[in-house]
RNA sequence: GGAAGUUUAGCUCAGCUGGGAGAGCAUCUGCCUUACAAGCAGAGGGUCAUAGGUUCGAGCCCUAUAACUUCCACCA
């Protein structure tokens, strides 16, 4: 073993040993499965922090399944990710100036697949890196053969249905990017602008009105303005011509209660193509649409002189000609919140269009049940709400995106205008049997596909055996940010198809926010690179300092300065392994159960047992930030700091029996925390693990620790730290340096067996040359401590100042007075006496008693100085 | 406009069926003790956001308030 940590030189070849092994990879058998499908991964995309936390989620779940016994399966897999692919070579072609329209859709496509395939390994290799233990056999892409298969025959059996329609809908439409995007795709921002006020004149010239808007562009669409119907202002006006400012043609004054009144000039223009409320308005009032945007953002012939402008760049164009016109009444500062573009940040625009929709309401319902009923578990709880909140206000999704990369839609139309779903692509029409057919142009929402990736990665459509054995899914693990994008989606999938959840427990992680609780962002530049931290800390650092006292469902807030701790910690868990096989390397290896054990082995190894079941309790419960803590709190606090120096007596000592009991002991215990920390962090583990002795092929395999199978373990070793600590502070108090070491003598009131077996242990961890029990005061100069019912003798010589004696003894006295009158007060309170846990009474009775009578004792030494 | 979360040591956070406030980092003191100076031993540091309430007992439960954060929503 190297003399330090030094990740960077075994995790690789482990991963390595660990894939060509076959470990990852399963089937299924007789076993009760556990199985997790990965969140598929932007396939053009470079892993970031939040993967990383992601999948060490899901892979510390894994492993300890696995090691559980399960027959434990993790699906991998890519995502298409076609807007944000298909703008990637839409540049790409501009650079050489092409247009994708001009290379045409099939080349286009072949290209497409050209980037997945030079990209797809990029992210899976960083992913490796981080050490997931997922089934890369089955690594899935959303555009494999068998997924599109999966998607065509969703689709084809929502069209039978009934649940897949094409309709005219306001949908958010990105002019950047050129295609229609979700609501949830759709960000609002924050904007700082203006309301313009607006004069619309009376067509018979009996005057005017005036209308508010923040979108004085879309004035040529506008093809009515509304009032409210209570507005007495404009009693016996409704019905009326007004003049459309600009555009010279009549419009009429409606009325409408969507209008407001007391909002803005209690007027508001109607514009039915470019707003959702105005389209409503439009319908009721049978309104004529009228476009004045068009794909690119750029104001049609309705615009008249405008048109072919960009339509926020008008802007001002506009203003000046309604100012010329006297129109403008005025323009005041406003805020309101526009919607951008998720991906490309560009204002997107509401506007009418034919798109396909799947009918919601029917599909929502069962998945909303699946979580009323406890059929699908959210960790923590408290997301359930975003996820019901979302469903029980559903709308129609609208799946339909006009770009090229994706899955196509599976409707076609012959030339005498038959149009229907195919599954398969159809040589003839169903209807009449034409020959001439041509597809729809639209591709799915990546959404789509996504949704079925519980089962299609297992083989659905067809009936496979992985199918059958393996969904649902175990768990869920995912952020909360994209609960309704997705979550959702696979709940009524999986509900409609398979008859059943596509998992049991989703598992909801927080984002993870650089140091200042800002999201990280590329143009802050304040992310963190988890392939950075690998090289600079190793992976089983990044992913401890990514759980550890991580809370789920909360976001995290993460530096550099986390890997660089988490390096620390596991380095003292590298040198502790360091001891143990030194000090192992010749052991004759026994049952733990049948060693005769000293009190301190019996210490640790309740210590140990208490520790698993913590751990395993924690993970059952999600909790993986605390099982962590309480892992590196044993380690250090309990195995490091007490165990280790203890052991020495033995080891060193020359007692045989005695040695190879504490050499057990300590390779069991050790071989054990091992075995407990694998999950968190794989490679140190199992580099570890492979230097003991007697160890098998992988730690990957071996038995999860359940508890520690040795009975009668309890006992009060506590005692000894106590004393050990009051030595040590004792001597901290009269400035004794530690490489100054004095005697250290002992006056029990009776015979302690517990002292009496570990007189050593208190030399060498209290800095003394010996530890030895006296019948009566040392004539050497001590300092006294009192711990319990034991008195502790430090010969300081000149050290020894009897002022200071007194001070001491005076503080603890006080302290201890505090203690007893706080009992009292409690004990005294005839409702704590009468209600409170009678184990808790007794204890406290018990506390009292105990400090008095270390209070009398201490009062007498103070007295006899 | 709805909803959720957060508020605990200088910093990052634990503390989950209510029973004497915790860790790591940072600070101070002493130590190169044969696993570890990326260390060891010791110390200081907190009206658990504020105000009420329930309770024998509240960091934890309830009600308000404040600050910060996030999600959802069509107010011109």
């Amino acid at each position: 073993m190297d003399k330090n940590y030094s990740p960077e030189l075994f995790e690789n070849e482990i991963y390595q040993k660990w894939l060509s092994k076959g470990y990852f990879h399963t089937d299924p058998d007789e076993r009760e499965h556990y199985s997790i499908v990965m969140p598929p991964l932007n396939v053009t995309g470079k892993a970031h922090i939040g993967h990383a936390l992601d999948n060490t989620i899901q892979d510390i779940l894994i492993r300890t399944k696995r090691m559980q016994g399960y027959n434990t399966l993790w699906v991998p897999g890519t995502d298409h990710a076609a807007i944000a692919t298909e703008q990637v070579l839409v540049k790409d072609l501009k650079r050489n100036g092409e247009t994708k329209e001009s290379i045409r859709r099939e080349e286009f496509l072949k290209r497409g697949w050209e980037w997945y395939g030079k990209y797809t390994h990029v992210i899976c290799d960083q992913l490796k890196k981080l050490g997931v233990s997922c089934d890369w056999d089955r690594l899935a892409f959303t555009m494999d053969e068998n997924l599109n298969r999966a998607v065509r025959h969703v689709f084809c059996q929502y069209y039978r249905e009934g649940l897949i329609y094409k309709g005219k809908r306001v949908v958010n439409y990105c002019p950047s990017c050129k295609t229609t995007i979700s609501d949830n795709e759709n960000v609002h921002i924050d904007q700082n602008t203006y309301l313009w006020y607006i004069r619309y004149p009376f067509a018979d010239g009996s005057g005017e009105v005036t209308v508010a808007t923040t979108r004085p562009e879309t004035l040529f669409g506008d093809t009515a303005v509304a009032v409210n119907p209570n507005d007495e202002r404009f009693k016996g006006q409704v019905g009326k011509d007004l003049i459309l400012p600009l555009v010279g043609k009549k419009i009429k004054l409606i009325a409408d209660d969507y209008c407001e009144m007391g909002f803005g000039t209690g007027a508001v223009k109607i514009t039915p193509a470019h707003d959702p409320n105005d389209y409503e308005v439009g319908l009721r009032h049978n309104l004529e649409v009228v476009n004045v945007i068009d794909d690119d953002g750029k104001l049609t012939r309705q615009a008249g002189q405008f048109a072919g402008m960009d339509r926020i760049e008008a802007r001002p164009l506009i203003e000046k000609a309604l100012i010329e016109g006297g129109y403008l009444v005025k323009k005041e500062k406003y805020k309101n919140q526009v919607g951008t573009c998720e991906r490309c940040g560009s204002f997107t625009e509401p506007r009418i269009s034919t798109q396909w929709f799947v009918k919601m309401k029917e599909l929502a319902r069962p998945a909303i049940e699946a979580v009323k009923n406890g059929t699908l578990k959210f960790h923590p709880k408290r997301y359930e709400k975003t996820y019901l909140n979302w469903l029980e206000n559903i709308q129609d999704w609208c799946i339909s995106r006009q770009i090229w990369l994706g899955h196509r839609i599976p409707v076609f139309t012959c030339s005498h205008g038959h149009t229907f779903a195919s599954e398969e692509f159809p040589s003839k029409c169903e209807v009449c049997g034409d020959t001439n057919l041509t597809q729809d142009n639209d591709v799915l929402d990546t959404w789509f596909s996504s949704a079925l990736w519980p089962f299609s990665t297992l083989g659905y459509p067809n009936k496979t055996k992985d199918l059958a054995y393996y969904y649902p899914t175990s768990t869920l693990v995912t952020g909360y940010d994209i609960i309704t994008f997705w979550v959702s989606k696979m709940v009524f999938s999986g509900l409609k198809f398979m008859g059943d959840v596509p998992f049991k427990d989703v598992v909801i992680h927080g984002l993870v926010r650089d140091i200042h609780g800002i999201k990280m962002s590329k143009h802050l530049g304040n992310g963190v690179d988890p392939i950075d931290m690998i090289d600079k800390y190793g992976a089983d650092a990044l992913r401890l300092s990514l759980i550890n006292g991580m809370s789920m469902g909360t976001d995290i807030k993460y530096g550099e300065e986390k890997a660089k701790e988490a390096k620390i910690f596991i380095n003292k868990l590298y040198n502790a392994s360091k001891f143990v096989i030194q000090n192992v390397k010749v052991i004759e290896v026994r049952d733990i159960a049948s060693l005769k054990l000293q009190e301190k082995d019996k210490w640790i190894l309740s210590e140990l047992d208490r520790l698993i079941k913590a751990v395993n309790k924690n993970i059952d419960k999600y909790a993986l930030g605390v099982a962590t803590s309480n892992l590196i709190e044993f380690t250090v606090s309990k195995f490091c700091d007490w165990y280790i120096e203890l052991s020495k007596v033995d080891l060193y000592g020359n007692d045989n029996e005695r040695k190879v009991a504490t050499q057990n002991v300590l390779l069991y215990a050790f071989s054990t925390l091992l075995k407990v920390f694998h999950p968190f962090i794989p490679f140190v583990t199992e580099y570890i693990y492979q230097e003991l002795p007697n160890h098998q092929e992988t730690i990957m395999y071996c038995d999860f620790p359940k508890k520690v199978e040795v009975k009668g373990l309890n006992n009060h070793f506590e005692h000894i730290i106590e004393i050990i600590r009051s030595i040590r502070n004792a001597r901290a108090e009269f400035n004794v340096p530690d490489n100054r070491r004095t005697n250290i003598y002992l006056m029990v009131e009776k015979k302690n067996k517990m002292i009496e077996e570990n007189l050593e242990e208190i030399a060498k961890l209290g800095f003394g040359t010996k530890c030895e029990i006296v019948k009566s005061e040392p004539e050497e100069k001590c300092t006294k401590v009192i711990c319990g019912d034991v008195k502790v003798f430090l010969p300081m010589g000149q050290l020894v100042d009897n002022a200071k004696e007194k001070e001491r003894l005076e503080k603890e006295i006080e302290k201890l007075n505090f203690e007893v009158n706080r009992s009292e007060k409690m004990l005294a309170n005839a409702g704590f006496v009468a209600k409170a846990p009678k184990a808790l009474v007794d204890g406290e009775k018990e506390k009292l008693e105990n400090n008095k009578n270390l209070l009398k004792k201490m009062q007498k030494e103070l007295s006899e100085l």
